[in-house]
DNA sequence: TAGAGCCTGGACAACGTTGTCAGATGCGGG
DNA sequence: CCCGCATCTGACAACGTTGTCCAGGCTCTA
């Protein structure tokens, strides 16, 4: 005899299904269906039965069976660094805000940095079948993306560009703002300048350097090997670093720091220090005027950057955009004291 | 005639599928599903095949219709205040590791401390079918969550405590940290201290209030009207009542601070004054030691709170739990120097 | 060499929803 | 009184995947 067939394990707690509701309303199924998407061709009447219904099983559409029929899942992913990185919350919420306009939800991954942590999130965003994809590369090799592009996942990468594959890029101007920050520091009279940073594989550090580089040498500084250093941004590299270009026969009178993270080393370890060094620090922190003497930074906006991002993956999916860009975003150079520091030697 | 049933609109862009994968390899349908699921019972022979077929399409399997047949959808979802608040960055990093390690997904989004758009995403996600939900509550009433509860959608509310409804919550001990850190103040000789805070009707605003009464009632200090000041966190809002209540007649010679964005405008009131008033806040900040004084803090630890609440809710998955808990997580007092300030008067 | 048992592969239904299309109902006009 | 039309409703097939079940071919043993 035929065994009633029996329901696969915990099926979501058996919720009920529209057909449950149309049973207990005694219409069709369709006409649920119209009733809960809000489609005309419904007598108040038999709305009102079928509201009534779906309020005493407390149903809820099951959003998964309606993207497999309907090919659209209204919702975006975004694969970035940390979520505990203050530069990185601001600019998932932007990105938010933007697909909230749009009615679409974010679903989001941190790579930690790693590259295949950031492929094995974004393929499974794309085994979701998100609409569309906003990348924070960790990696420089995106071509196992080409099929999900190809198959229609809008992508747009911030921060740091796409490797090897063709695709719309929201950056900083990591080059150019480096380059001023480090010319400011030159302006006020300083020749010796240290550049920590984060890994030279990363895009945006690479900028960085390079920037820091460009500034010596239209001021005809010859930059020394111990005047740069690249790495993690663990604390106590950083600090290593920092003490080493301060303490060498011949210091650094400034220090050019790569990034947010690097940043709060540095200037603890400046702090610790008699002797005053000037300070000119990539990415704004939270209470960077409020120390003694403020440090001056080169800022991005990083709200900015996913804000652009984000419109520019829905206009992506609107199907206006054809040909990927490349955008670049300005940056600011916020004197507040410790820039502005002389040489003390 | 009947005409060649034309697909829904822009079908993932028409993805190959399983059967396009299984027609290419020669097989059946559902050897390519056990080859994309390590299923054992394929020869490596087949295997290979199926394995070429998926590479040359570029086959990514649909979990919308994977979810649909298996019932769990392998995500979870966050309802949070603001992802760009420093505060709850590192906790909503600290579930998506737990989630990670579950090997789920985390979709979240931000309600803006708007109970409407919490209830709206909360129910977006439920809709989603993820399989549980960690909500940092905005609103008061949690009703509305009942039949999802009961379909089996695992709930656990961090931060502040559920409303009208009966389920796991994640706290900070806000009341005794509060009342530890006014303590602190007063043992350090203060007597009119002022209270700048969120908005009352935020539980952990209250809970902290509630502290700072207990611990001012404690040494048998009556509380002036003018010394506490509850309202947004609108830099213009808690500026003009620092301001007030430090050029009363008789001005307080501490303020207790209720959270993150109170503190930082509090700080630059503060920095801009002569006379030195003392500081305890409650959370930490990033460059909190660095400033001159260093700030003394009630730390909570988002992390912690974060990882507390996941772990909770996949064991609630899991079946292992049963009965609701309320789980309050203890703070600690970090004196840096501005809680220890004596009163200048 | 026949039969039992295992291993591999495939046909089919089901998951819950929406689009299509045709049937039912009611109304007004001829 | 009947027909045509508009309006409302429902049956049915798909969406892409997985679980169930059975068929066919193979090996191994008696």
């Amino acid at each position: 005899m035929p065994e009633t067939p029996r329901r696969p394990d915990s099926r979501y707690g058996n919720r009920p299904t529209m057909k449950d509701v149309a049973a207990r309303a005694g219409v069709g199924l369709k006409t649920v269906s119209r009733v809960v998407n809000g489609e005309p061709g419904v007598t108040p009447e038999t709305e009102r039965r079928v509201q009534e219904a779906i309020d005493a099983l407390g149903f809820r559409r099951n959003d998964s069976a309606r993207v497999l029929r309907k090919g659209r899942t209204a919702s975006i992913g975004l694969v970035l660094e940390d979520l505990a990185d203050p530069f990185y919350g601001p600019l998932s919420r932007a990105v938010e805000e933007v697909a909230r306009a749009h009615g679409a939800l974010l679903i989001n991954g941190s790579s930690a940095e790693d590259p295949d942590r950031e492929q094995e999130l974004a393929l499974a965003l794309c085994a979701r079948r998100v609409d569309g994809l906003v990348v924070i590369p960790a990696g420089d090799d995106h071509r196992y993306l080409e099929p999900e592009v190809k198959a229609g996942v809008a992508t747009v990468f911030v921060d740091r560009p796409a490797g090897q594959i063709d695709a719309d890029c929201v950056l900083s101007d990591n080059f150019g703002g480096a380059r001023g920050g480090v010319a400011h520091l030159i302006a006020h009279g300083h020749r010796r300048i240290g550049f920590i940073g984060d890994m030279p594989r990363i895009h945006t550090a690479a900028e960085r350097l390079r920037g820091y580089r460009t500034a010596m040498e239209d001021a005809g500084i010859e930059v020394a090997d111990t005047w740069v250093s690249l790495g993690t941004t663990d604390p106590d590299r950083v600090r290593r670093a920092a003490e080493e270009m301060l303490s060498a026969p011949e210091p650094v009178t400034a220090v050019f720091s790569g990034n947010n993270r690097v940043t709060v080393t540095v200037i603890r370890v400046l702090a610790e220090r008699a002797r005053r060094v000037a300070l000119v620090a990539f990415d704004d922190l939270e209470l960077a005027d409020l120390l003694e003497p403020g440090v001056t930074v080169v800022a991005q906006d990083a709200a900015a950057l996913g804000r652009t991002a984000a419109e520019r993956l829905f206009r992506q999916l609107e199907g206006t955009l054809v040909v990927p860009e490349r955008i670049e975003l300005p940056t600011r150079l916020i004197a507040r004291g410790s820039g502005e520091l002389p040489p003390a030697d």
